[in-house]
Order: structure tokens, then sequence, then C-alpha cells
DNA sequence: GTCATTATGACAATATCTTGTCAATTGTTT
DNA sequence: AAACAATTGACAAGATATTGTCATAATGAC
């Protein structure tokens, strides 16, 4: 059996996924390190911050595509740390609502400051039409396993 | 300072990009286990299995995006396992080259039996020219990385 | 040829992430 | 209400990843 042409350009995509992955979490680190942060940590307090409301960490880690023992490590290490604090949450006892600390709130601006015209810098080398294409379709290809 | 609508979409696929890459390397584990691998050697046998030539543990990590002591440390399980095995590099002693020996072909060739209707099926769901253009996309969004 | 720089393997420390397990909580079915 | 199933936090073990460091090897500048 071989590859139809959707599927392998499809496989490279895969490949290529990983790859990306990889370098963007080395950025990651790299504009966090400053801060004192991770990249892994940043993207905790991004998924807080974008979020209208308290989440558990169960639904953060469900938003990440992660296990809920990976995201509750760093949010345990996060609350120790002060970025993070755990409200009660009316509608589960053992499942607190994690919240950002003004402490939080502070760090996840100060790497906007950053991260803002990094990314606009990067994403002018590419069109609009581009971008938001990939976007959608990574986001079909991500569905495609978080269901 | 704010975003730019492209660098709002540009962060849009770098958030979208670590959840894929989670969610796939779940798969993958989930594919590679009934044959005793793991999505990281799963990726480290694609990577020789797809070259012309063989390859340094440097080689494969740049061509991976992977620092070269996470490579070293699989390669070397793998070498031991005999998926793969060092030949002298005419161009560099220390620096051998890793190659397949035919158990890692063989155990290649089997992944290859299940991810090719794996990535077929769920590739047809997709239109080759939205595949296509975001695999370009992503390509070159990794090359901003590993100038 | 010599020297400085870069690349590489080896080793260690640490961070992140997965799976597995267990008890407590919540939701569902009957 | 009772029984069963699903969710969650806590804990542990192991795999995969990063960075840092050192000695050796290769490359480039002079």
């Amino acid at each position: 059996m071989k590859h139809s042409a959707k599927g392998h350009t499809f496989t490279e995509i895969v490949i290529e996924s990983f790859k990306l992955s990889g370098l963007l979490a080395n950025e990651g680190d790299r504009i966090a390190a400053p801060l004192g942060l991770s990249s892994a940590r940043w993207k905790i307090l991004g998924a807080l911050a974008r979020s209208e409301t308290p989440l558990t960490v169960s639904q953060i880690a469900r938003n990440m595509g992660q296990s809920r023992q990976a995201v509750q490590s760093l949010v345990n290490i996060m609350s120790e740390t002060g970025l993070i604090e755990f409200q009660n949450n009316p509608n589960h006892k053992r499942a607190k609502l994690a919240v950002l600390t003004p402490t939080g709130v502070n760090s996840y601006q100060e790497m906007e400051a950053i991260q803002i015209p990094w990314a606009n810098d990067y994403a002018s080398q590419m069109t609009i039409d581009d971008l938001e294409r990939t976007l959608v379709t990574l986001k079909k290809i991500s569905g495609l396993f978080s269901a």
C-alpha cells in the first residue's frame, strides 16, 4: 500500500509539525527566560489569560491537548511561585479553579510586550491568506484527534 | 502595542502547533506501541529511512529541530535494541554514521503498513490544496527559526 | 603550520510530559 | 436511594526533551 497524494502531504505536515513545535518551544524558552519563565509555563499563563472564565486544571489540559497530570504539575509549581492561585469551585469540591494572581497577570503582560513585536515581525513575511488558511487547516487536523 | 492581523493569526498558529504536536505524539505512541516503539523512536527511524545517505546524530537532530543530545540518547538506545547500527564515518573519527539494521528497516516497514492507511484516511477529509499550502507555510515558519 | 573557532560525543542535572494507579467527587441509570 | 460510570487531584515511575560542561575532532583564518 502506498500513500495517496493527500496522505503523503498529510504525513509531511505531521513531521513538520513536530519540528516546528520543537523550534517554537525553544523560541518561547528564549523569550521567557529573562522573565524567569519557560515556554511550558508561559502556555499555561496564556491559557488562563485568554480565558473569559477561571478554568480547572482539566479544562486547561484539554484546551492544550495535554494530559491533566502534566498541567497539574505546572499549575502547582506556578501556584507556589505566586503566578496562580486557586479559587473554590462551586460546582466541584476538589477541582478548584485556577486564576492568575496580579503577579501572574503582570508576567503575562510583560511576555506580551515581547511576544507581540516578535509575532508581528515574523508574520510580516507571510500573507494573511496563507496564515489564515494554515490556521484553519491545523485546527481541522487537531479536531480529528481531540474528539 | 497590539498584534497586527497577521501577527494575531501567526500567534494562533503557534498555539495550535503546540496542541497539534502533542495530539500527534499521542497518536504516534498509540500506533507504535503494539510494535514496541514510541513516537520519538519512530521519528528517528523515519529520519533514517527517508534519507538517501547515512546520517550522523547531529544531522538527524538538525533535520528534526531537536537538540543533538536528545537524539543521541534515542539513537544509543535504539542501537542497543538492535534497530540502528553505527558505521565509521570517513569524514569524522568520532561522529559515526547511523544506519538502520535489517531489523530497523523491518520495524519501519511494519509502522508504514499502519501509518499509510491512517494518513490516507484522515487526509481524505481535506483538500489537497489546503494540505499543500499548509505544508508550505509550516516549512516557511520553521525556516524562520532553524537558520 | 599554528591558533582560534566550531562541531561532536559523552555525561550530568533538570524540566516537561506520558501512563498508570488510587481515593474522592460528581453524574447517570435504574 | 443505590449502583455504576466518568472526572478529578495526588502520587509515582519512566520517557523524552532542554541546557551546561568537558574533551576530542574538524575547519577556517592567518
